[in-house]
DNA sequence: AAACTGACTAATA
DNA sequence: CTATTAGCCAGTT
């Protein structure tokens, strides 16, 4: 523990802001493994698998499109942080997905 | 020790 | 839109 690849998985997974979310491939960047996604996704299923992380928000992770690969709970826990889904089950990435640096003021 | 199994992504056809 | 390929790691059997 601690010097695991999950391990730097969870870290960057609970700097995830209440109301965002997060791609895998984004942290695998973040983690310094850009090619990691799986491994982020495996990282995440490790949990609620009786791996007690309950300070680790696995369910603001979510896939490339926007969607949750597994549904259910993560949803409904997305649901309950105010992101919106469209009528294909998406999320806007523009307007939810995290992003470390700030909308830089310019026009935003 | 070897094989198997998972919540991914981007590029190409 | 679908199918295929390469790149990654840890836990179980």
């Amino acid at each position: 523990m601690g010097d695991g690849l999950y391990e730097r998985i969870y870290e960057v997974t609970k700097r995830i802001p209440r109301g965002q979310v997060a791609t895998y491939g984004q942290i695998a960047q973040l983690v310094g493994m850009p090619k990691a996604a799986r491994q982020v996704g495996y990282a995440m299923a490790a949990l609620g698998r009786g791996a007690p992380r309950p300070d680790v928000p696995w369910h603001r992770v979510v896939n490339a499109k926007g969607e949750s690969s597994i549904g259910g709970e993560q949803i409904e826990c997305l649901k309950a942080e105010g992101v919106a889904f469209d009528a294909n089950g998406r999320i806007d990435l523009r307007r939810f997905g995290w992003q470390e640096i700030e909308e830089g003021g310019l026009f935003g």
